[in-house]
DNA sequence: CGATTGCTTGACCCCCATCAATCCTCGTGG
DNA sequence: CCACGAGGATTGATGGGGGTCAAGCAATCG
């Protein structure tokens, strides 16, 4: 099993406020997975006690609606740490995690980690920072839901694809999403979010 | 000016955690505010440099979506504090808070609060726990924005509305909104909300 | 090569955004 | 104390966005 010290995906996380020590502590104790396409890294309602850094692959991060349609709030891939609301509070997980690709995931147990946080106060700002953005993030998404738009919000969840996921030379986005995945990511019925693409595509 | 150590509202959010040391320090450097009916607290595009803390009073928090409409995010009231972000980013505030009723708020400095956050493990941790809290609301409000109808929406606001704020014997709820501002709440125009609120009164 | 799954297209109609007109309420000044 | 104006609260008419259902088509897999 490679080491946590060597894996070029920590310097784009909160891990990379570790010091060595603490890093190869962390690399005794992980477990790394390998989840295919279709599978949950974890589901609503699951006790969490730690959290997974994804070294490759991209997964939907999604919520099911009490009308039982599944909602992605949104995507993670190589370097995404997901799972730190585990480390700060008791409570089940009210997010599912599934695979879209093929994955590579590393699971850090909570225990573990848990001192770094207390101790490593480089560590814990890193923390805090990450989780005001996605809660910056969430405001925006909101918002968004709220008041545009299903051809609007269409065009915002391209943008977002463009910037997180980047596209080849001839513009085809480096990701495959299923147009159900499409319809669920911006919270409309899959045949309106089709019939808007393909005007885009003119 | 009445000391931060005898305030009661403290009991109510992270500043719980902090010593009485710290506080006696907080409370000389702090400035209390009384902010009227309609006016704004802070507004989006400004810099906070600290955080606000609210004594009396309710504020509406909210945020301008592209297309001119307000949308508000949430409430807060005694005991809450907010702009806890502008301690761990130095972005601009991308929200705009204003006073529902009169308001008695007391804003205390980045400079003072921010050593606390890095030298008080406790406090720091109180911090990302209501941070995850706020995270995972936030969540959850964005499936209920893609995923339901007004009325739907209508109804949760109302759940809202009274766990947070509670009702009197004759269940008439402790807090008195706007049609315009319970419509900005839901994401909808208030032609709608109130066809809808009437309805339910059967 | 069938069979299952995902994609595409179209018809229908309900929810709700928009616009407009009227009514209520309350603060202001005469 | 009353008249008046302005902002908020109701109510209704109208049209379009988009949700739902159904059927035909393409693609993928055992």
């Amino acid at each position: 099993m490679s080491k946590c010290e060597q894996c070029i995906v920590r310097q784009l996380n909160s891990l990379k406020s570790l010091t060595k020590k603490e890093l190869t502590r962390i690399s005794g104790c992980k477990t790394s997975v390998t989840i295919k396409k279709g599978e949950t890294v974890f589901d609503e309602g699951e006790h969490l006690n730690g959290v997974y850094c994804i070294s490759s692959g991209i997964s939907k991060v999604s919520k099911m609606s009490s009308n039982g349609r599944e909602q992605i709030l949104f995507l993670i891939q190589k370097g995404d740490i997901i799972g730190e609301r585990s480390l700060v509070s008791d409570e089940v997980s009210n997010l599912k995690a599934t695979a879209i690709s093929d994955m590579e995931v590393c699971f850090i147990p909570k225990e573990e980690i848990i001192t770094d946080l207390q101790e490593n106060p480089d560590f814990t700002m890193n923390v805090l920072k990450k989780m005001a953005a996605s809660l910056k993030n969430a405001d925006n998404v909101i918002v968004d839901m709220a008041q545009k738009t299903v051809k609007q919000r269409l065009a915002e969840m391209l943008l977002y694809l463009d910037t997180k996921f980047g596209h080849d030379a001839e513009t085809v986005l480096n990701i495959h999403l299923s147009r159900e995945d499409i319809a669920n990511i911006i919270g409309t019925a899959t045949e309106s979010a089709i019939l808007l693409l393909s005007e885009f595509k003119k």
